[in-house]
DNA sequence: CCAGTTCTGTATCGTTCGGTGCAGAACGAT
DNA sequence: ATCGTTCTGCACCGAACGATACAGAACTGG
């Protein structure tokens, strides 16, 4: 019985989230998300609640569209040392396209510098996205472990250090994103340094 | 003949520092400035033009006195392995001292990620030290690598990587401190591990 | 067709924003 | 002491901010 929103709230949500992201959260005026949008503040209001509402909103979808894609086929189980390898190269090549069209880093990243200190939510939020990563990252560590691909302990530490990198080339990237697709490539050739590297393989290799 | 300042410059940039870092750069008003600084909008007009004239003024005070003495003893000439994993440490014991209040990390790694998309002077002063940082951490690395501490080449690279990280480990401060502190030492641990293990060092250790 | 609800556009709310004008106080040079 | 300059506090500017009120259009269920 009530009349139907006559409008796409993600394609609404998508555009709100390109303003957010590239302006940050404080820059982003009710303006310029109307003019993204293509709505008017009362559509917005009724639909969001609040531009905090709506930047919510932009942070879940960008987490759920742009962010877990990525991270897709380092969560899968059996994910190992080639595929965190992979997962940087394709951030590195993700980073260097990006670099012509000015590159404005990861989202979630920004607002986590920007706002996190007194938004509550987005820490929250950000942290255990944070987490998710550092336990893709450490998950495919272990199977290259028990693999016998890589030896020595200190899975949990490398994996720390990896996710740092990539957040560390996620900020480069507003400064040079060549080189942020360099720090992404390099920490994908330390990465394939590990296999097999440091500390003399105790029974060779397993697989045939 | 003119009436001297009756402030402290000095003083009154590290107050307006310290807001910004907290703040970020839009959401930080000059009302907020006045009461930090205690100064009121005429003076810090007469002596910083503007806004942004007063933020120039805070990130070059971060920047030399903040970041720089940080720097300091991975720039000396003499600077190798150790001096970098004592940098990384530092770090560490940084972040996690500043555990319990509020950790705010890097001021000018926020500012990157919050204004640099629209604010060339700080993408430039931000761009400048990130390579500083490069080169003093490929520069002890260099260093290591001609003593025979380290044997594959890749500095380059690994220098990289480890800015990467430690910029990371800043963006990570925000949302959990003793986390941040980890990955610093988990990097100083990481590049600890390059003493020697990688490559069977040729000639043996060089000092007695 | 009607009743009931929701959507959407305009117009506007009070507040806060960065920035200025101005008058008088405070100082150094002479 | 006087002049010239600068500093400082208060009031205030127009603009932009996020948010809201309200009226009329649009739609559904009956």
């Amino acid at each position: 019985m009530p009349r139907p929103r006559t409008f796409d709230l993600d394609v609404a949500v998508r555009a709100a989230c390109d303003v957010f992201w590239r302006r940050g959260y404080e820059a982003t005026s009710l303006a310029d998300l109307e003019q993204a949008t293509g709505l008017n503040r009362s559509s917005l209001y009724q639909a969001f609640d609040s531009k905090h509402g709506l930047f919510q909103a932009a942070v879940r979808q960008y987490l759920d569209e742009v962010a877990a894609p990525r991270l897709a086929a380092l969560e899968s189980p059996g994910a190992g040392l080639a595929e965190l390898a992979a997962y940087l190269r394709g951030f590195g090549a993700s980073l260097r396209a990006g670099a012509a069209a000015g590159s404005r880093g990861c989202m979630v990243v920004n607002a986590i510098a920007e706002v996190s200190d007194r938004d509550a939510w987005l820490r929250e939020r950000g942290a255990s996205y944070q987490n998710r990563i550092l336990e893709a990252v450490a998950g495919a560590l272990r199977t290259a472990d028990r693999r016998g691909e890589i030896t020595t302990g200190r899975v949990d530490q490398r994996a720390r250090m990896v996710t740092a990198a990539v957040m560390g080339a996620l900020v480069t990237a507003h400064l040079d994103a060549v080189l942020a697709a360099e720090i992404c490539e390099d920490t994908a050739g330390e990465v394939e340094s590990w296999r097999g590297s440091a500390g003399h393989r105790p029974g060779g290799d397993l697989r045939p």
